[in-house]
DNA sequence: ATACTAAACGGACTGCGGTCCGCTTTCTAT
DNA sequence: ATAGAAAGCGGACCGCAGTCCGTTTAGTAT
């Protein structure tokens, strides 16, 4: 029953993985939830993180290349969750409801999902600069995109663009945590800004 | 015709400011904006700015808090006509008009003074964790709201925050310099979104 | 003029993200 | 088993934002 345990994201030729690096990037996993767990993600540093995984810190951005690879790495799963629920999901979130109802949905899942994974987005996000290059939110924008084709849209392209900075996370964050709207709110504007949006002349 | 240099959000008890104090002050933002100037926002760094303006760079921080606030004071200039302008100018930007086109107007103005100022604005958001307490983003954000409002928006705080965040600098900049989006698409684009959202059932 | 006080000053210092590069380890070919 | 090459490693190092605190200086009161 001894499996081999999966490495994300290899592409074909794999040149397969020193077993040192195995190791090393095990121990980083492991620090890096210990301490976003203890401490919260916002608090982690990478010479912290360096240190509790008993590694050099250039190991650390040789692994995950910064602090915001760092954050995604760390959200992949719970992402990869999310998006296989609005692609191959039952409706109204997955294929099968009318593009209306499953931007609704769409948007109540993310607002959740971001209030989940709050600290790791904002904190994945402040890349600056990739931002776009980010495979999730191209999908997710991608995703919306299509939608928002079929429901008649014009520039369905930049429209989802401004959807996508509407379920910004640090909007959604400190919008409930900071200026103490509840989620309720949230989701009811998005319906309300989704179904004027899309209702036909 | 001599006059006094007016010193700006100077609140009603006023200590009088130094004399020392204003000159370094006028030297800092000449610097600044000779730096601005020859290099752009982004690559101004703080270090440099105090060594430029012969200052030590505990004076800068004194002066401006931050890296963000300094670059809110040397947008507000511009931010303040570009306020007046939506406050009490012509229609339909100004009052006068209805809402909605009152709307597209500040849409349209907003992202022809993102695409001028962008630099600075993207730089004056790092702040990250203010970003509302900047007066200058609240008086937004209120215009806007009043506006959804009188046009039956049912919560129109919550909906100026959505429109807010896609209107977000960093998105109208990257848009246009990173993704080749023209300008007229954001704001056809824009226009579309509020039409949409504001015609009546 | 002198003495006093509070504001202002400046630059050394800290903490963090990120880079660099000489050394070590693992794998592969023989 | 051995040697060579490449991938991996680690920690000193850099640049930058922001803080701290002993020193200087501009106004004020006498």
């Amino acid at each position: 029953m001894s499996s081999i345990p999966i490495r994300p994201d290899v592409p074909p030729g794999a040149p397969h993985e020193r077993s040192d690096a195995a190791r090393n990037r095990e121990r980083l996993l492991n620090a890096a939830r210990d301490l976003v767990a203890e401490s919260g993600a916002e608090a982690l540093t990478m010479d912290a993180l360096a240190c509790k995984a008993h590694v050099g810190k250039g190991t650390v951005f040789r692994r995950f290349g910064s602090r915001a690879g760092l954050m995604m790495t760390l959200l992949s799963d719970s992402e990869s969750e999310f998006q296989h629920g609005f692609m191959f999901g039952p409706p109204p979130l997955g294929p099968g409801a009318p593009p209306l109802d499953r931007l609704i949905a769409f948007g109540e899942g993310r607002i959740f999902f971001v209030l989940e994974n709050g600290e790791l987005l904002k904190a994945a996000g402040a890349a600056t600069r990739n931002r776009f290059d980010v495979p999730a939110t191209k999908l997710s924008h991608r995703h919306m995109e299509i939608l928002l084709r079929e429901a008649g849209i014009v520039d369905p392209w930049v429209m989802a663009m401004s959807l996508t900075y509407a379920l910004d996370p640090e909007r959604i964050v400190d919008d409930v945590r900071v200026r103490g709207i509840s989620p309720t709110r949230l989701t009811d504007s998005w319906r309300e800004l989704i179904t004027r949006l899309l209702r036909s002349a």
